[in-house]
DNA sequence: TTAGGGTTAGGGTTAGGGTTAGAGCCGGTGCCCTGCT
């Protein structure tokens, strides 16, 4: 222990060419050293990955991270490949079915793999993880175990599980944002209740907030119109649909000139993304019309401008997204453009997201009706097209029985007891779930229409206290746009810079010198 | 000559039909797999 106290400093210096480590850091990479587990909430920028990169350097056996987007993970290993450390791997889809079992069969070779929880789950890879010494299990973006686990990807939920079958590695969970009540959720839902907490404050006090009513969409329009007229600089502009984002790029587009502006979401082609994203990075682009599918990721430090063109599902999220705002330090500004109909997307949006009670009954049915033939057919996916599910609503229950032990190995296992208290279970959950989003939604609604403090009013509930602002506050404090002189955006460092640091950008995907 | 690299498509999804007028009825998030030149 003290052994590793002391060196340290020298292994940051060795390994990443710091000096000194940045707040939580060494906390956090002491408290992995000796086995414990930890949740750590660190601002974006602070250099999360270094908290489990520096212990995969220096400590023996494999270091596991679970990481949401295939895009991350490239991103990561680009870079410390570029740092000359050649024992990392991603591990996903866009490798080759040979490329891939190669790199089973020489995982004692890694230090550091990067995983996608989906492919976690296969049991090829499982079995060759157990065959060798998994020293630590990191979960990186942890907030997704909550906010994606639970109806949109539910093998993050099997994490907990995997984790046992392992045979119990010090696991490390890392986000930038977690509420009070997202941190437990993590917890429960990897069984490790008596983690310890490293949390550090996530309010910034660089951006200030401004809140619009208009009665249209045409208003906003006009609004996102005048806005940019007066202010040349990078901005997000988020959408809680596909084609309104798309619309209004086009709409931008021709109503602004010497204004480069695009659109990004998750149903383009991920060529288009990484090259929109690219080129905002780069500054050829200024505007981004996009969904939630924006965001992870993004590094880019100048966003003076993060506009709501709809209201985000929860304040988590909205924190999430405006956070992407200043990340430099510099003054930065996040608007909420809002009418009174705003309410309804999301709500179509909560209401859809899991199964109802038809559904429910269709699949307890269809299930029971195999079950009786004699051959107890496997499961398979034809039950989504008999039953018309669409692919989340069938992963939802195909988790919740096989969790209730009623679909085994893809064979159903009849038991009628079970089967009573299973379905009265799933019914639940999907009430409770529906429910939460609900109080989630109306918290949003709550902050859009509250006279108090913005600022207060949005970081109260998720940390004990928060740091004044460093600028301007908010449009309920007296805050309106003529006070806002943002630092103008020069296009022309880029072109001045170092030719290294050119190549450097170009090279690593997403990121620029500083690894996070 | 062959292996490896590169590009590309589509699947997992939705949907309704007017005569009794009267104005916006809106759908987010990603993996993985198969098969093609």
């Amino acid at each position: 222990m003290q052994q590793h106290a002391l060196n340290l400093e020298d292994a940051l210096q060795t390994y990443f060419q710091y000096d000194t480590f940045r707040i939580g850091q060494k906390e956090i990479i002491q408290d992995v050293l000796a086995g414990k587990d930890v949740l750590g909430i660190l601002p974006t920028g602070s250099g999360k990955s270094i908290c489990y990169q520096l212990p995969a350097r220096i400590e023996e056996g494999l270091t596991i991270v679970v990481s949401p987007l295939i895009s991350l993970m490239i991103d990561q290993v680009k870079q410390l490949k570029a740092t000359n450390f050649k024992e990392v791997v991603a591990i996903n889809s866009f490798m080759s079915p040979t490329e891939r079992r190669n790199v089973y069969q020489n995982l004692v070779n890694y230090k550091l793999i990067y995983v996608s929880p989906e492919l976690l789950q296969q049991q090829e890879l499982l079995n060759r993880l157990k065959q060798i010494h998994v020293r630590l299990f990191v979960i990186d973006e942890a907030h997704c175990i909550s906010q994606w686990g639970h109806e949109f990807r539910p093998d993050y939920l099997k994490l907990s599980a995997t984790i046992k079958e392992l045979n119990d590695p010090t696991v490390l969970a890392l986000s930038a944002t977690a509420t009070p009540e997202v941190q437990s959720d993590i917890m429960n839902a990897l069984e490790k209740p008596a983690m310890i907490k490293r949390i550090y404050p996530m309010d910034r006090e660089n951006i200030a907030f401004i809140l619009e009513e208009v009665s249209n969409d045409h208003e906003k329009i006009d609004r996102l119109i005048s806005i940019f007229n007066t202010y040349h600089v990078p901005a997000l502009i988020y959408f809680t649909s596909r084609l309104a984002a798309e619309n209004t790029a086009s709409i931008l587009t021709q109503r602004l000139a010497n204004r480069d502006v695009a659109f990004y979401h998750g149903g383009m082609e991920q060529v288009d993304r990484v090259s929109i994203q690219q080129q905002f990075m780069n500054d050829q682009l200024d505007i981004i019309c996009c969904t939630s599918a924006f965001g992870m990721g993004i590094n880019k430090s100048n966003i003076r401008l993060i506009i709501h063109f709809h209201i985000p599902l929860q304040l988590e999220a909205y924190i999430q997204e405006v956070g992407r705002a200043g990340r430099d330090g510099k003054s930065s500004v996040g608007v909420l453009l809002f009418s009174q109909r705003d309410a309804i997307i999301p709500n179509h949006i909560i209401q859809n997201e899991l199964p109802d009670e038809t559904d429910l009954k269709n699949v307890f049915h269809y299930l029971y009706t195999i079950s009786q033939t004699e051959t107890k057919n496997p499961v398979d996916e034809q039950i989504e097209e008999q039953l018309q599910l669409n692919e989340n609503h069938w992963k939802f229950f195909k988790y919740q029985l096989e969790k209730h032990g009623m679909i085994n190995n893809n064979y159903i296992v009849y038991q009628e007891n079970d089967w009573k208290i299973a379905y009265h279970s799933i019914e639940q959950v999907i009430k409770q779930r529906m429910q939460y989003k609900e109080e989630k939604l109306h918290e949003v609604l709550s902050w859009v229409q509250s006279k108090n403090c913005l600022r207060k009013d949005l970081y109260q509930s998720f940390q004990s206290s928060y740091r004044q602002s460093m600028y301007q506050c908010c449009s309920n404090c007296g805050f309106s746009w003529n006070d806002w002189k943002p630092e103008k955006t020069n296009k022309t460092i880029e072109k001045n810079a170092d030719w290294k640091e050119r190549l450097k950008n170009l090279l690593l995907v997403g990121e620029t010198h500083e690894t996070n």
